[in-house]
DNA sequence: ACTTGACTTGGATTGAGTCCAACGTAGGAT
DNA sequence: ATCCTACGTTGGACTCAATCCAAGTCAAGT
């Protein structure tokens, strides 16, 4: 556990954010301003591969990394801004897939993302 | 509608693919040599706005251009490989998400991605 | 003190996609 | 028939996120 590990880790304590790997960096900066873009990526990395944060791409901008990878939840993502709201809906799209419809595979996960535009971004458009 | 409109409009008809947009270069350049990626990218830009092409971006990847437009249906993508097939899963994944979940936006859309293994990955593993 | 190994750094590199100025060409005007 | 114009195409430069890598730093163990 090194000093730029621990800032990494704090910037993503907590609130129910969703950062860009940029934005982690911006904010490590903020309290170590000698940590490097690489390191950022790399611990988020390893973050992600322990199953303490979640990867969220919407689309073919920055990854967003999820902090919230205690609760399964899913996204409503703004097309306008990307800003991203954690949704929780009701029904299990697992159980909607019938065997009829899977081809053989083993499916483990299901990813369902919302879009539409924030109530900023619809009072502009 | 010129010649590289119509080669590339050709190699996206009939069978359920999901091509890249370099695939779709490829197979337009074997009928039209000259033919180049800005113009392909274009194409499928005006394709995908008229709605006959949508866009499936399933990960960091590229974005792969699915002519089945016609039928709203979702998708199943290999972890190992990113094969997709298209599902039709029964539900309504936009009627379970309630007011209260929606947080103002206009919500228009919705996308669910089956993540597994395919058969033949699986058997690698 | 020296060695070892793990971590960090900044810059180079990649990959997908976009941008843009120059070019070619089909159709209409004169 | 010639000229003009608008549109489509082209290739290369560029962007942006992300990854790679060789070199540097540091702490622990011997
Ligand atoms: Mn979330
Ligand atoms: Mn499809
Ligand atoms: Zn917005
Ligand atoms: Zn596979």
């Amino acid at each position: 556990m090194t000093a730029q590990r621990r800032v990494v880790a704090e910037v993503l304590d907590g609130e129910h954010v969703h950062l860009t790997a940029d934005e982690v960096h911006a904010r490590a900066a903020a309290k170590l301003p000698e940590i490097s873009r690489a390191t950022v990526y790399n611990t988020l990395g390893e973050l992600v591969s322990l199953g303490e944060v979640l990867e969220v791409a919407t689309d073919r901008r920055a990854k967003r990394y999820d902090p919230n990878a205690h609760r399964p939840h899913h996204h409503l993502v703004c097309a306008g801004c990307g800003s991203i709201r954690d949704v929780h809906p009701a029904g299990n799209p697992l159980a909607d897939l019938p065997d009829s419809e899977r081809f053989g595979f083993t499916v483990s996960d299901v990813e369902v993302t919302y879009r539409g535009l924030c109530p900023n971004c619809a009072a502009k458009a």
